[in-house]
DNA sequence: GTAGATGATTTAAG
DNA sequence: CTTAAATCATCTAC
């Protein structure tokens, strides 16, 4: 753009700020002026009208002449006077035009994103990255990584990257509105000196661009939320599938429950021992022997009918262990062993029985079944 | 597709 | 908190 349209640029801005509200804005000038300098107005006034016959003569002037004559109106002593009422006047035509448009109250929408983003753990303080690494690499180690831990840490690193994207993508935004803003705001200061804008219009700007941009993050929070979204349904939710225990865990559990039916309440420590034999590794390993267990004695007690066939099956089982614990403990030492005390009465009816041992239990278990004799029903 | 089995979740009580 | 009981949701075998 060359100067002298620069300069026209700037002078039609003028002039439309004059055509909106020459009566006003030349009160203004007046009013002004007597405040300061009362009897000479008349002089000032005739001033005054050079300029605007100047303006309206620009045109026919050559590039040096207007050169010139810019330069000469920039350095008038009036143009700042000029200037700030012309603001004046473009601040109040501006008013009535944007009017109540300028409040901006925080979007539900965005606030409701947020708080999303907040609560899954994408936006707000910074957990991800290494210690999720961490974690994931920690909860693999512990045991022999089920499909649980596998599908957990999945989901972690897959939720990790969701945010790194996320906070790249925001920083970037951020980083683009602030470059733009103070372009704008340069641009601005730089054109005050050629138009009239006032500090409050370039705020304005400034607003104008911020909600631009936040609406630009609204995109980005957005399509983030969708993102988290869908990786719960894939992950989380399918990490809610039930899953059968495999064959050998199921026995396990069975042979500790029917070994100990007197008292059927594993403590914290057997739960985890348990769940380590059975290589369930679920995020709580405890829980899924509690659940195990609750189920089993809830549905044994429902109907013990229907659980004798496995509970004699077991029984059996464990007296042959016992058997040959017994056995092994009699060839080699004289140092029996004293289990739990509130399993100690069962486990030694096993034992004692042991002398005769599995034929007795075996005939048993098909003519009658052995009812546990501590169990209220 | 269905019935029964089974692991998980919810609810309420202590 | 743990547990019993009810219930849900899925798996499995047919």
């Amino acid at each position: 753009m060359d100067d002298q349209t620069r300069i026209m640029h700037a002078l039609g801005g003028v002039g439309l700020g004059v055509q909106g509200g020459v009566q006003g804005g030349m009160q203004g000038v007046q009013v002004a002026m007597h405040g300061h300098e009362g009897a000479d107005g008349d002089a000032r006034k005739q001033d005054i009208g050079d300029i605007l016959h100047q303006i309206m003569a620009i045109t026919d002037q050559s590039l040096d002449e207007a050169q010139a004559k810019k330069h000469g109106l920039n350095c008038h002593r009036m143009k700042p006077a000029l200037f700030s009422v012309l603001c004046e006047i473009k601040e109040k035509t501006g008013l009535s035009i944007r009017g109540a448009q300028e409040e901006d109250p925080p979007d539900p929408q965005l606030m409701r994103l947020d708080n999303m983003l907040l609560a899954e753990g994408v936006s707000g303080p910074e957990k991800g990255g290494g210690s999720a690494a961490a974690a994931a690499a920690a909860a693999a180690a512990a045991g022999g990584a089920s499909d649980n831990s596998i599908e957990h840490s999945d989901y972690r690193a897959k939720l990790s990257q969701i945010r790194q994207i996320y906070h790249t993508e925001l920083e970037k935004y951020e980083q683009a509105c602030n470059e733009f803003t103070t372009h704008v705001m340069n641009l601005l200061r730089e054109q005050s000196r050629t138009r009239p804008i006032s500090p409050k219009e370039i705020e304005r700007m400034v607003g104008i661009i911020h909600r631009k941009f936040s609406s630009i993050q609204m995109q980005l929070k957005q399509s983030t939320c969708e993102a988290v979204m869908i990786l719960r349904s894939r992950f989380l939710d399918a990490r809610r599938k039930r899953r059968n225990f495999s064959k050998q865990a199921t026995e396990i559990l069975n042979e500790y429950f029917y070994s100990h039916l007197s008292n059927p309440y594993p403590s914290e420590e057997a739960k985890e021992e348990l769940a380590k034999k059975c290589s369930i590794t679920v995020s709580q390993v405890g829980v899924a022997v509690s659940n195990w267990f609750g189920n089993k004695r809830i549905r044994y007690k429902k109907n013990i009918g229907k659980f004798q066939e496995e509970a004699n099956l077991y029984a059996a089982k464990t007296a042959v262990t016992a058997a040959h614990a017994a056995a092994v403990q009699n060839s080699q030492a004289s140092s029996p062993s004293t289990p739990n005390s509130g399993f100690q009465m069962k486990d030694e009816e096993f034992q004692l029985d042991s002398a005769e041992s599995k034929n007795s239990l075996l005939t048993n278990m098909f003519t009658a079944p052995c009812l546990p004799p501590n169990v209220t029903v």
